[in-house]
DNA sequence: AGAACGACTCGAATCGATTCGATCCCTCGT
DNA sequence: ACGAGGGATCGAATCGATTCGAGTCGTTCT
C-alpha cells in the first residue's frame, strides 16, 4: 500500500501529476505510458491518443527532465567554464565567438551550455563540481582551472579546454599563438624597429599588471598570453614589457601610458600587444600622448576581431575563434558517443594594417 | 539477489563506482555514506574518515549530482531564454549586464545559468520545456517566446521575464522604457524639434527591417520597441521611423542612411534612436554623409552605456540593466521558496550628452 | 541500579521515469 | 484448424542518491 503521505517534504509543486498518475488515469500502465510519449514502442494510435487525452485533463507537462537524466545517465547539459563574471568575460570578443561556435555544435546532440563563472577557490560560489553536466569545456581559462576540476576527472567526465597545457586526460584545441606572435615580431623587425615592448594578457588567476617579470612570468599559467610572449621572444630575445590585466582597450590604454609615458629616447617604436582590444587601448594612449601612429609607434594586436569604433586598420594576425570553439564542440559529441576525437590544431592568418611602418630614424 | 549484469546498456562510464559501493567497502550503510559525504547528520569521526578513504580508494568522486537533483527535485541550473543565438545576443551590453546581475545573484543559492537561444519553432533545436531547469528567466525576448514556455507553465516552473507584456502567470520585472522615451522627446522638442524620426528595436522575432508602417507596428511583439515608440508618440504624435533590425551600430546605420539619404528639406532634424549602439550607428551614418552633429542633426540613444570607440558623449537615459538582472535573480530565489516576489520596476535618469542642440533655422 | 537520554547507524521507502523480457491475443499461412 | 509470427501491453528492475523513523549501545542522572 501506497505510504501517499500527501503533503510531504518542500518538494517542488506539490501535486504535479507523474507519468504514473496519467498511466492509471488512462488505464494503461506506466510503461505503456512512457512508451507513448518517447515513441520509442509500438503503441496503438488508440492508446497513445487515450494516454495524452489523460495528460491533458490532469495537466502533465511531460516526463520530468530529472528523472529522465538519472535514467538515461545524460542531463544534456555542457557546461562552460568561463574565466570570470559573465559581465567581464563577455566583453570579450573572442570569448563570444568562441562560445558561439561551440553552442551551435552541441546543440547538434540537443545539449545546452550552463556559464560556469572560474571564481577563486573559497569565494563560497557554487563547485563545478557538483553542476549535472554531460562534459566541460574551459574556455579561456588558465591552468589553475583544471584543479577545480579534479572531481569531474575523477566522474569520468569528458573534459576540453580551448587553448591550455597539454594534459592526458584533456582534449585540447589549440591554435598557433606561439606561430602568430612570431609572425608579428617578425613583420616588426623587418620594418627595422629594435626598440620593442610587450602588452600581454593576465599570465595567471590574479589578473595583476604591472611590468613583466621573471618572476611573474615564471608563475604564469595562461597558456595563450605565455605561448605569445614566447613567440615574440624567437624573434626579439629577452623583450620586456607590461601585463594588462585582461583583454580590453582600457587596460591596454593603461599599460601603453606605462610603457610610453617615459624620455623619447627609451620610448619603444614599436609595441606588441597580445589582444587587439589591448591594441586598440595603446591606439588610444598614442593619440593621448601626442605620439603618432605609425609614424613614431607602431602597433600590432592579435585575434582578428573587428574592434567597434575602431576605425583604423589593426595589423594583427586572425585567429578563427568560432571554428575553436566549434571544434570543442564536436569534440565533446565524439567524447560522448564514446569515441576518440582527432586533435584539433588551428592555424593563424597574418593581416597587415595601417598601425605598423618603418621604425623612426 | 542482484542482477549486477555487468557491462549494461551504454551508460556513461560503466564501472564508476557509487555512494553503495564506497558504503560497503567501508562497512557502513549506503544511509551512513550519505550522512558523512553531506555533513547532513551525526557520524562518528571514524566513520566518515573510513567511508571517505574507502572513496579514495574507489576513486569515487563524490555523490552524482543527476541522482541528487532527482531526489531533491531541484537541479540548481535556472534557464535564461536569450533572444537569438549567442555570438548575436552577446554582443549587446545591456544584455549582458542583465545576465550578470542575474548569475550573481542566483549565485546565492548556488544555481547556473542555462543559456537557450530562443529559435524559431520548427528549426530543429532542443525544446526549452525539456531541459532541467528549475526556473526561467526571459531576457530581451519578444512576447511569443511565451508561447514556447506552455510546457513550463503546465509544470509550475517559475517564469520571470524581464521586459514584456503583464501575464498572470509570470512574473515581470519592467523599466519605465515610455517614461524614458518621452522624455528624450520632451528635450528634442524643447529645442525646437518639428522634423523627427525614430530608429527602432526589432518588433517582432522575424526581425526585418525597414520603414515603420501602422501594420508591422500592429504585428509587433516586443515591448520594449513598442513603449518606447508610445513614449515618443506621447510628444510627437504619429511620428514615423525605420525599423533597425537588432541593438547593433551598423543596424542603426543603415537605418539613419535610409532616414538621412533624402533631399535635405524634407531630411528629419533629430533622430530618436532606441538604443545606445542604434544612436552610434547614426552618428557614423551622418558623418558619411556630412551632416554635423548636433548642428544640422540632434541624436539621441538609450540605455546608458559606455559605448567603445564612441568618444562623444550622447544624449540618452540611463537604466540599471544589472540592476534588472539581480531583481530577476532575487524574484526566482523567492519564488523557488515558495515566497511570493514584490513587482518592481525600475526608472531611468536622463543624461543630456552633446549630441542634441537646437534645431537648425 | 534502573531509567532516561543522546549519539550513531541502519532499513526501507522514495524521487519519476525508462527498458528488457515475458505474456497475451489476434491474424495469417498452409 | 493449428502453429508461427508479431503487435500491443505489462511487470519488475534500475538509475543513484536522500531521508525519516526506528533500533542499538553506551553514558549519565537520581
Amino acid at each position: 500500500m501506497k505510504r501517499d503521505k500527501g503533503a510531504s517534504a518542500g518538494n517542488r509543486a506539490e501535486g504535479r501529476p507523474t507519468l504514473a498518475a496519467v498511466a492509471a488515469r488512462a488505464g494503461v500502465s506506466a510503461s505503456t505510458a512512457s512508451l507513448a510519449f518517447s515513441g520509442h514502442g509500438p503503441v496503438s494510435d488508440d492508446t497513445r491518443a487515450r494516454v495524452l487525452a489523460a495528460a491533458a485533463e490532469l495537466g502533465y507537462g511531460g516526463p520530468d527532465p530529472l528523472a529522465q537524466s538519472l535514467r538515461r545517465g545524460r542531463s544534456g547539459i555542457i557546461g562552460a567554464l568561463i574565466p570570470a563574471r559573465i559581465g567581464v568575460s563577455f566583453r570579450d570578443p573572442v570569448l563570444i565567438q568562441t562560445l558561439d561556435g561551440l553552442a551551435e555544435e552541441i546543440s547538434a546532440i540537443g545539449a545546452g551550455l550552463l556559464l560556469l563563472p572560474d571564481h577563486d577557490p573559497g569565494s563560497g560560489y557554487v563547485n563545478v563540481t557538483d553542476a549535472p553536466v554531460d562534459a566541460v569545456v574551459l574556455v579561456g581559462c588558465n591552468a589553475d582551472a583544471l584543479g577545480t576540476l579534479e572531481g569531474m576527472r575523477r566522474r569520468n567526465i569528458p573534459i576540453v579546454q580551448i587553448e591550455g597545457p597539454p594534459d592526458a586526460d584533456v582534449h585540447t584545441i589549440s591554435v598557433d599563438n606561439r606561430g602568430g606572435a612570431r609572425l608579428l615580431a617578425e613583420h616588426v623587425r623587418e620594418l627595422g624597429h629594435t626598440r620593442v615592448a610587450l602588452v600581454t594578457l593576465a599570465l595567471g588567476r590574479d589578473r595583476r599588471v604591472g611590468p613583466l617579470t621573471a618572476e611573474r612570468e615564471a608563475g604564469g599559467t595562461v597558456t595563450t598570453a605565455l605561448e605569445r610572449i614566447a613567440g615574440a621572444r624567437d624573434v626579439y630575445p629577452g623583450v620586456g614589457g607590461w601585463i594588462a590585466g585582461a583583454s580590453r582597450s582600457d587596460a591596454g590604454r593603461e599599460a601603453a601610458l606605462a610603457l610610453l609615458d617615459v624620455p623619447a629616447a627609451d620610448r619603444p617604436t614599436a609595441i606588441l600587444a597580445q589582444s587587439d582590444l589591448l591594441a586598440a587601448g595603446v591606439l588610444a594612449a598614442a593619440e593621448e600622448l601626442g605620439i603618432r601612429v605609425p609614424e613614431d609607434l607602431s602597433v600590432v594586436g592579435f585575434d582578428g576581431i573587428r574592434v567597434d569604433g575602431l576605425e583604423r586598420s589593426l595589423t594583427t594576425v586572425w585567429q578563427p575563434s568560432q571554428d575553436k570553439g566549434a571544434a570543442a564542440g564536436r569534440a565533446i559529441v565524439e567524447l560522448l558517443a564514446g569515441r576518440t576525437p582527432d586533435p584539433v590544431s588551428f592555424d593563424v592568418r597574418f593581416r597587415r594594417g595601417s598601425t605598423t611602418g618603418p621604425a623612426p630614424a
